[in-house]
DNA sequence: CGCATCGGTTCATTATTTGAACCATCGGTT
DNA sequence: AACCGATGGTTCAAATAATGAACCGATGCG
């Protein structure tokens, strides 16, 4: 392991619940020499990675990772970084894909990418507004909203965009607890007929949901192997996009023990 | 100058004009060797900190630093506490406020908050480096900085950004001293022509100075009585803002002895 | 075609990293 | 007070990793 890499592995041990952290407990946890532990905690102290508190000498992360994170944010803005995640999955699913984001209590569609496999594909606008009962994207985040906000929507009058829609707020709660359970939602036909989407949400940097990303099939074209291929491909983007908009998934462990290679 | 150093310091040389950089530049700009640079980048493109696109496989900052930033901010609030101070101090003087921090000898713009009161304003971008003699924040900064520091950053060539900018050391001596009197730095046009600004100093927990505020204005928009409405919000909001950051103003017996290496 | 550049790779030489042992210091315990 | 087991920090010979000139194939350009 080259020493470069072995000084930002240092990094991965600051976590919310452990800020920071003395050179020998840093040793221990890093599997390296004391000494060593020091002399690349003294490399990232004057690069700024890390700093000092005062009081028992203890290291955490210092001001460079704020300037890095804002230039990240201006080089990569959530947009392409959605758009990247989003051509992926539609290249490797075949289908379309988009991602939808909370803004002010609704549910807007921001980004989308469409198949170019098949002649029939479901077609997607940007910065149109789903119903949260009606769609894959929506079950997904009313599943990781908190209970007061989920509730407040669910108590609200909804509609029935199809006959398929389920408009009932018990069976609602029931598939939301299968989303929390299996990590994705899925919808047939509930918001526009004919139309087959799973979905998986995103969080932010606090572990709240702020959106989802959904791919949406033909009704006709979907098969067991092709939804379950979806369910996968579709859980994996959605971590890595969580992941790169700095967002961290919920959960008591937060970094590991996830069922996607 | 340690391998860690060394690779840490080409994540300098991305700035908000230039937010990618090939291989050969990257060499170029960090005057290392090519396969040095290619090393070093290598290991920061595996722990997440650069990342390639596609296209040209130029190097740009990846998605490792925003988890960082998150982390930071969640340790210590700095940019939130600033933006809060930030937000009054442009509210109160209807100009852009923002606030820069020294990381590794360089001055770097991390907050900023806009004036909403006026057509035209000062406009800023976050993680731009500022000059030290050039800019009220630097100035402000120098002042307050151990001698030999100052000592050292006067030493070296200074440009002139604009006819306007002070480049003696004698004469910027001379206007540190008027800032230590004064407890505000200001600067017109000296850095971005039109610009009249004027800054104050932040402290850390030890008393040392870790960057500084600043209000900036139009030259054109100035005045006698809004130069020193901005002197005093300044210095009350720097004195509050170091005050939030747990920081402490020097005393009367500014001790700055320490051993830097 | 020739020339210049690019990203990436190789390998003998060299300089840096490494880690056991060592301080001085701090809080508890006896 | 003496002791103990921690802590953060330092030293130096031995071992390992970093280095850079030269090279490769690909691409772009006149």
């Amino acid at each position: 392991m080259g020493t470069v890499t072995k000084a930002l592995s240092l990094l991965d041990h600051f976590i919310p619940v452990r800020p920071t952290i003395g050179l020998s407990d840093m040793a221990r946890l890093a599997g390296v020499n004391k000494a060593t532990a020091y002399r690349l905690l003294s490399e990232l102290h004057d690069a700024g990675f890390v700093e000092q508190t005062g009081a028992a000498r203890e290291y955490r992360l210092g001001p460079a990772v704020l300037r890095l994170a804002a230039l990240r944010e201006a080089t990569v803005p959530m947009r392409e970084a959605a758009l990247d995640v989003l051509r992926e999955l539609a290249e490797d699913t075949g289908e379309t894909a988009h991602m939808s984001l909370l803004q002010g209590g609704r549910l807007v569609t921001t980004v989308h990418a469409l198949s170019t496999r098949h002649g029939t594909r479901v077609t997607m606008d940007d910065a149109s507004v789903l119903s949260f009962h009606g769609t894959g994207s929506g079950l997904a985040i009313l599943a990781h909203l908190p209970d007061a906000e989920a509730a407040t929507i669910l108590s609200q009058p909804l509609r029935a965009h199809t006959p398929e829609t389920v408009t009932d707020p018990a069976r609602l709660r029931a598939l939301m607890a299968d989303v929390r359970r299996s990590g994705t939602a899925v919808n047939i036909g509930g918001f526009e007929k004919d139309v087959y989407s799973h979905a998986a949400p995103l969080f932010g940097p606090d572990a709240r949901v702020i959106g989802a990303i959904a791919v949406a099939a033909p009704v006709a074209r979907m098969t067991p192997d092709l939804a379950g291929h979806i369910r996968v491909s579709l859980a994996r983007a959605a971590q890595g996009l969580t992941e790169r908009l700095g967002g961290t998934p919920p959960g008591p462990l937060a970094t590991t023990s996830q069922h996607a290679a």
